[in-house]
DNA sequence: ATTATATTTCGTTAAATGGCGAATTATAGG
DNA sequence: CCTATAATTCGCCATTTAACGAAATATAAT
């Protein structure tokens, strides 16, 4: 029971269904996913965190970047799990708007999204973040 | 979304999850999941209000008694999400022990199950009582 | 070794959530 | 009408959670 609450738990907040759904079609680099959702990179990793706790996502360190994916082999209730988001929302207009978004980022270089993201308010003030 | 996201917020909590699962075979009275539960008549009642909002029961009024059900024709994502987790927890433990006391609870006349629940510390004396 | 940088962990804060009891509402019956 | 009772709503409190920035960690490059 407790897994299985862990589950919903983790399913239970829109920015992590955005990113399980964002990790339908291909594996996403924790970069991508701070520049897709607009959030801080450590709430960022404290969702991955959640999502990999609950066995939604598995990742893969590959030098210096984290890269997360949907299960390779997930257990029954996972692969239920995403198989019913996927099914209620793949029409649904915010998860278009993202896969939109997600062609554009996904054409970037890591190194360059990287780089804008860390570049907060100071000195060089090209760039300066948006909070939801 | 937000309709979709509705849902999954109220499969996050435990007892929600218990109650779902206690209907699948059958409609109960409120007093009946009070029971069950172990929990305080309000805070039943809003976890009942969470689940009707979000499709994944329907209730029916019979005089004096709220009766909750899974709802007769369920939409596609209540569908999917009540078989999801009737496949992850028809085996579990805990639920298993719930279908134990419901088939003890359903055994008893409402009046009775209502009338235990209602008194609170005080001893077994008469009511008459509380004017304000 | 030192520096740069991508990610995670830690600590804090504000908002959401689950719980209860009191008060309220709705219904049945004197 | 008035009383009794099942359920809900309201107000409050404790816990959880999502967010952030700062600090720590891990890896690549110099």
């Amino acid at each position: 029971m407790y897994e299985f609450m862990n589950m919903t738990k983790a399913l239970s907040d829109q920015n992590r269904i955005r990113v399980l759904m964002a990790l339908r079609k291909r594996e996403l680099c924790v970069c991508q996913i701070i520049e897709l959702l607009g959030l801080a990179p450590s709430t960022v990793s404290k969702h991955m965190s959640i999502l990999r706790h609950a066995r939604l996502v598995e990742s893969r360190k590959e030098g210096i970047w984290m890269h997360y994916s949907l299960p390779g082999k997930p257990g029954p209730e996972a692969r239920k799990a995403i198989a019913w988001i996927e099914e209620s929302l793949q029409e649904n207009e915010r998860i278009l708007e993202d896969e939109k978004a997600l062609s554009k980022i996904t054409k970037c270089k890591l190194e360059d999204l990287c780089w804008r993201k860390n570049r907060k308010g100071s000195a060089n003030t090209k760039r300066k973040r948006v909070k939801s």
